[in-house]
DNA sequence: TCAGCCATACTGAACGTTCGGTATGTAATT
DNA sequence: AATTACATACCGAACGTTCAGTATGGCTGA
């Protein structure tokens, strides 16, 4: 006899409203999401909210770590089998832009992380701390594909990481911005390509270069 | 005889305000810095800003226009003799960096930009008009570049634009998020020399990509 | 030169609203 | 009967905003 129109009770009250908290904190951040709005959003009412997490902190950092570890599975879990490194470069990349337009966990990554910088030191230390993890996680993959000699070994891997994690992350935001119109996976393919081939390619010692 | 302990009118008021304003709004985004916080910092009450600005918005839009104007400018100006499309890029990467370290400008315009996408459909709007104006800025360079011969042709000038613009704007948000130990300067003079040298190359034709 | 006048640039208190959080009631499940 | 999973009603603080009042400086006419 199906539901009808039940109180419409949660199955599983902290994972559901961790979710909806999510998409809320990506599309407006932390200050400017209500929990009035998150439990509007649930079809509850913010008495809810209180008996599952203690305050809007909580809720938040559920969602956090909720968002990050489960991001950083996904790119660790996709790269298990060490293939060449510029697969693995590429297949990150792809894990990236799942996250971006298949759902919003890169959204609530990029804008939370902007906004707790100067306004949640707790927060931004853990901002911080995922993406130097994640910077690591590249600079040892080019540093393996230097070591195998399918890239140069004449560029910083640590700079060249950080190039790759601002590029995709740049391209992210102007494609939330604007997803109408904005073509992220063809300007990720791109700069995809341009980066690998340079990494490729040895010693170039372009001719001029004043 | 000096000042002493005089109230500490201000010069120029709306001016003034306005760039005490942005160095919040840089900081903490709009929704979580208070008026009263701008008035302290300005070392006056509230009142005073409601002297000079209708409300909060106002105040805000301000600010944008302020600072979106004056980067756009001070982008044209640095490139007005068209030099040859490589040094253009070169010089537009430079502007951005001064304005991104040695002022909060494009913190500000990057904070704003992405906390307004869904919190304020007008001041959205201007800002997906300036990355707009931006990235054709970009376009065109590259364009130029391609018909002057010292680019390649066979890829498209608008999606090297676009990752032209994120690039920058990624590296410039991980400088925000830990400017201690994250060398932007690097980062983006790295991304350059692989992004300049990807246009000047003719038609490489990597061997296999698959 | 100086009183009178007015615009400017504020202060400080108050108001209405919003928001995070709490206390308590209640229907359904076990 | 007790526990679970909420709803309802409310509190206090913070916030944006308003407004009456005031100190200051420049201008003007005598």
């Amino acid at each position: 006899m199906a539901d009808a129109a039940r109180p419409a009770r949660l199955e599983n009250g902290r994972r559901d409203l961790t979710n909806i908290a999510i998409d809320c904190f990506a599309r407006y951040g932390y200050k400017a999401t209500s929990i009035a709005r998150i439990a509007e959003a649930a079809g509850l009412t913010k008495g809810a909210i209180y008996y599952h997490f203690r305050d809007k902190e909580e809720l938040l950092f559920a969602a956090v770590s909720d968002r990050l570890t489960q991001f950083e599975r996904s790119v660790t879990a996709q790269i298990l089998p060490p293939a060449d490194a510029g697969r693995a470069l590429r297949e990150i990349a792809r894990v990236c832009l799942d996250h971006a337009t298949k759902s919003n966990h890169r959204r609530f990554i990029v804008t939370l992380m902007v906004e707790a910088i100067d306004t949640n030191a707790r927060l931004a230390e853990q901002f911080r701390a995922m993406m130097h993890r994640f910077r690591g996680f590249l600079r040892e993959i080019i540093e393996l594909g230097q070591r195998e000699g399918s890239f140069r070994g004449d560029v910083s891997a640590s700079v060249a990481a950080d190039v790759y994690a601002g590029a995709v992350m740049g391209a992210e935001i102007q494609y939330y911005q604007d997803p109408e119109s904005f073509d992220l996976e063809g300007t990720v393919n791109t700069f995809l390509d341009q980066y690998v081939g340079w990494l490729q390619r040895d010693h170039p010692q372009r001719a001029e270069r004043r």
